[in-house]
DNA sequence: AAACAAGGAAACGTCAGACGACTATCCTCC
DNA sequence: GGAGGATAGTCGTCTGACGTTTCCTTGTTT
């Protein structure tokens, strides 16, 4: 068994101020509600507004003025990897305007090569759970994804994993873990066979390939994925600011 | 004339951690001292401490852990868009361990496409500022930058612009213009005739390629960047994390 | 001697209230 | 009608306190 604690405050109201900002309840260009007023009505102190306040302003989606208030970037809607979670597929195709679903290929157990050992901190040779999945928008096929993760992290049989769940799930169910943070390599390459078979278009074009490591708080790592998207299908942009 | 505004507390504290974690005073994987420490050592309050450790661990540089302390991220030698400008291209070539130069090859007036128009909000046709760069890493060339912005932002004459400045400085000294936000698309590409002119290798390659758009405070379109870039030299590589 | 439990110290998380700095707005005065 | 100043509202910073979590020491038990 295990307690699902209550999350931590920011985590909440970052969680809420971003539904009303997505929602429109906060439209685009339009002046939030005072520190103050979310505070009082949030049931929270100032201290904790102006966190995820924060953290909004860096993610580009807010926009702060001292003596004037907080407005919603007017152009939050060209932004989609919005909350920062580059990593995030099926939140990138959401906010591409699909709708995202995972279809499991392949869920296996295989021997770490001698990089993924490196990389994951252990032996070459030890057994790795390896999962390829497809990420469907609107059912069309979309992203070819690979994860890797070490087996030993594993506490049930790898034949009892849902691999339509979203990879955080995932090493928080089966493995008790949770992602902290996400190191993303970006490049870019031409499409493989692989991925052609499973995506279509032309044989001979360039996608995006994003090589991402994720880590646990103690700096464990947890799975290594490579993923490969057409970005002439999904957009892949960012926001950033600071103040 | 114009008067140099002081900098903001928590920029000038972000400036000063930023350095001492680059630096290796607080080495990588070691703890910080406590947010009381740096309070009293910097001579500001607990609380602006505490907003430019949320920055920090927003973009993955230290990991923070209630009861405990705050560490520097071991990996964080592994990243390169540091402080999450992923625009700051002479950041990016610094970071990927090279000594950034740029390089001027054109800067002319010109009419906006009507695409260009759009997106900075102009009328099709009005002039633009068009300026062809090229970064240098060692004094290879890895970058090929193409700006375009308003000419009616600037108050100079064209000819008295230095080319060689970072993008950010230039909307500052002759636009009197601060960058607050940018949007960047990352899209990945066949390097094109002028690319490969420029920075060589193979004709027939998939590079990267990076449309920015800057923004004033007021939500003013400042300038389009598209620029390209060979990931197999330099690493395009975010942290991202929340806690 | 090893394992376990209890307690304290230290650090981050949250709260409350206050004041300062800055901006937009309105009003007055010329 | 325009310029200038007063004013209220909002974000930025400060101070002090308490809550929550974690680590580590100490002492007890097995």
């Amino acid at each position: 068994m295990h307690i699902i604690q209550p999350k931590a405050i920011v985590e909440q109201v970052d969680e809420i101020l971003l539904e009303r900002i997505k929602e429109g309840v906060y439209p685009a260009g339009s002046r939030m509600p005072s520190e103050s007023e979310l505070s009082e009505e949030l049931g929270v102190s100032r201290a904790s507004i102006r966190t995820v306040l924060a953290k909004l302003a860096i993610n580009g989606l807010i926009i702060r003025k001292q003596g004037d208030g907080t407005y919603v970037n007017a152009r939050v809607k060209e932004v989609n990897a919005h909350s920062g979670n580059l990593w995030d597929l099926t939140q990138l195709i959401e906010s591409n305007g699909y709708k995202p679903s995972i279809q499991s290929l392949a869920i296996e157990k295989r021997k770490a090569t001698e990089k993924e050992a490196i990389v994951l901190a252990l032996e070459p040779g030890e057994d790795l759970l390896f999962m390829r999945r497809l990420f469907l928008a609107d059912g069309k096929p979309v992203i070819l994804a690979n994860n890797v993760s070490p087996l030993s992290l594993f506490r049930e049989p790898i034949e009892s994993i849902d691999g339509a769940l979203h990879i955080r799930d995932i090493l928080l169910q089966y493995c008790r873990q949770r992602i902290w943070f996400a190191i993303t390599d970006i490049r870019s390459t031409m499409i493989g066979k692989e991925a052609h078979d499973l995506l279509g278009g032309d044989p001979q074009r360039a996608i995006l390939e994003l090589q991402v490591a994720f880590y646990a708080k103690d700096n464990l790592p947890l799975a290594l994925g490579v993923n490969y998207f057409d970005d002439s299908f999904l957009r892949l942009s960012l926001a950033q600011a600071w103040n």
